[in-house]
RNA sequence: UGUCUCAUGGUGUAAAGGUAGCACUGCAGAUUUUGAUUCUGCCUGUCUAGGUUCGAAUCCUAGUGAGACAACCA
């Protein structure tokens, strides 16, 4: 075979710091990485970003990754969170190495650490109230103020953590401190919290443990524990890495330890990415849900009909840097697209009908037209599509008096229905609202679909179906959830009030062909000129429903 | 008046001192029984000022701009 021999492909500055690490036989050429979710909401987009870039990243360099749920704070997670989390990173297509791994499971190993610490006279328990405490931190242009239980005596801290343990203390009573120094420029170094009284039930651990470690306490020493060799988080936790360096200090002896790499989160224009405004739009019912197919979670885009080939392409086309982003959602829809214009079979759907009669068609006739799955796709195989004297059309693919561009039907004018038979418009009828009730044609026989006469060449196509024959059913057409390109960007302004009125439209009375009487949750379809759809989860036998994934490119839509 | 990080077309991302490339978007055209797909072409870029060098997007200095950091969140 002959590849391009020469053609490198460009690596992202975290391949390059591997590849270098692997060179130089860091942790015995040892490749191991891990994906932390804390399990207090539902993974977005952004999510996703990360698992393609820590799970591919593995496979790349035959190394592994786990999956490590950050479970230190029981105030905000739930199991809930935990079941979805697993399921979307299953359906994205990626698999964790053995079982899934909890920071939880470490409780007892962190909490002998930090014994070990204090008595080494690196950590203190302070008994000081809270805001007393953070007022003495300082700001991050001035120094802090040490505390005085800094300096009492280990015997004491000893003492006093065993029976914050023990649940002797209140909530909030009392705290483990690390000694490291208040005069730190950097915020996270004076004397930060390594351990909190927490009187709440654990998902996981029940009410065995009343103390919590903080996530700098706790992160690199589970990064530790697993062997994990390389610790890729977001920007945002950059300022952390003296921290994590100096956590795995204290308890570090042989050779291998674990290094924290930051790159830039995912941004995705018209839409926002914090967990915690998500966990609003849900809980305030701005929206049906964390799958509701308007948010950008996994499980959002997965009903929305998605596929996770889609997602990963899209995470691989971004790339991976430094330097804060907001992706087009564009591109999101391109990858999506071209995914699905490769797996999608066409049908015909009409979602705002018109009905058009055909005059010189016989009334009590019906033939079976057979129609390509996919005209891109010759394997794709054929399925039967009935035509009668009485079809649907598309209302925007008629009008009354069109201008010259507009290539459907009108007055004296000709179309060619998609599969079936070039037919002329003779007249129409309006209600007493003016609005077009019918539309009669005529058609000319020689021009069925595949014969000799059907090479006459007319302006436009349109898809239709048979008003005799359709399924009925409700459409739901989504567009962007907010009109801001970034709605989380402004600090006057709250993100709700971006929020897109017409972000979801629901049609009751569309018109399928019947061969999508016969579909499954989850089937996806392009409705030919319309979009590629999927049939939603609460579609049933009796009430199909249907969710636009994405409309096709509409190059006359931006004419006009 | 701090520390850390970043700066390449509209949006992303490459070019490890040697031709600024790729993708998306946009625009134009060809093909088309989807105004889709496909194909072709085009537009648009190295933050500023100095320096090092035969040669700088790349190295150095200064400036400018952006982001992060002051939860008992992660």
């Amino acid at each position: 075979m002959d590849f391009p021999e020469n053609e490198k492909r460009s690596l992202n500055f975290i391949e390059c710091i591997i590849e270098e690490d692997i060179k130089e036989n860091k942790n015995q050429g040892r490749v191991h990485l891990r994906f932390p979710p804390e399990p207090n909401g539902y993974l977005h987009i952004g999510h996703a970003k990360s698992i393609c870039l820590n799970f591919g990243l593995a496979s790349e360099y035959n190394g592994l990754c786990n999956l490590r749920f950050d479970d230190t704070n029981p105030e905000k997670e739930d199991i809930e969170y935990v079941e979805s989390i697993m399921e979307d990173i299953k359906w994205l297509g990626f698999n964790w190495d053995g079982e899934p791994k909890f920071a939880s499971d470490y409780f007892q190993q962190l909490y002998d650490w930090a014994v070990f610490l204090i008595k080494k006279g690196k950590a203190y328990v302070d008994e000081q109230p809270q805001e007393l405490i953070s007022s003495q931190r300082g700001v991050p242009t001035r120094p802090g103020v040490e505390s005085p239980y800094r300096d009492r005596p280990i015997e004491e801290s000893l003492d006093l953590f065993e029976r914050m343990k023990n649940g002797e203390f209140e909530s909030g009573k009392m705290i483990l401190r690390a000694k490291i120094d208040m005069n730190s420029p950097n915020m996270h170094m004076r004397d930060p919290i390594m351990y909190r009284i927490l009187n709440q039930e654990h998902h996981r651990t029940g009410n065995q443990w009343c103390i919590y470690p903080m996530y700098d306490w706790a992160h690199g020493q589970s990064d530790f524990i697993e062997g994990i060799t390389h610790s890729i988080c977001t920007l945002e936790f950059e300022i952390h890495r003296p921290l994590y360096d100096w956590s795995l200090d204290q308890i570090v002896e042989g050779s291998y330890r674990p290094q924290q790499i930051e790159f830039a989160r995912l941004n995705l224009s018209y839409t926002i990415m914090s967990k915690r405004k998500l966990l609003e739009l849900v809980t305030d019912d701005y929206v049906n849900g964390w799958d509701d197919p308007r948010m950008p979670t996994i499980s959002g885009f997965r009903r929305r009909g998605y596929t996770p080939e889609s997602i990963r392409k899209f995470a691989d086309r971004i790339g991976v840097a430094k330097r804060d982003n907001i992706i087009d959602v564009s591109l999101l829809e391109f990858s999506v697209r071209e995914h699905l214009n490769q797996i999608a079979p066409r049908r015909l759907g009409v979602i705002d009908p018109v009905k058009v009669i055909i005059t010189n068609y016989p009334e009590n006739k019906l033939e079976q037209l057979n129609l390509i799955n996919n005209p891109n796709d010759e394997n794709s195989g054929h399925r039967d599509v009935p035509f009668t004297r009485e079809i649907f059309i598309e209302r925007d693919d008629f009008m009354e008096d069109p201008p010259k561009k507009f290539f459907r039907l009108g007055p004296d004018r000709e179309v060619r229905l998609i599969g079936a038979y070039i037919i002329k418009c003779e007249g129409f009828k309006k209600d007493d609202d003016g609005r077009i009730e019918e539309v009669y044609c005529s058609y000319d026989p020689e021009t069925k679909s595949g014969e000799s006469g059907a090479k006459r060449k007319v302006k436009g196509t349109l898809h239709w179906v048979s008003a005799e024959k359709a399924v009925n059913a409700e459409v739901r057409l989504y567009d962007r959830l907010f009109l801001d390109e970034d709605p989380g960007g402004h600090k006057e302004t709250d993100f709700k009030q971006f929020l897109n009125p017409d972000s979801l439209k629901v049609i009751t009375n569309a018109k399928l062909e019947p061969s999508l009487s016969n579909i499954d949750i989850g089937d996806k379809m392009q409705l030919q000129r319309l979009g590629y759809f999927c049939v939603d989860v609460e579609s049933s036998s009796k009430k199909i429903v249907l969710n636009r994934t994405v409309p096709l490119r509409d190059g006359w839509a931006k004419k006009r």
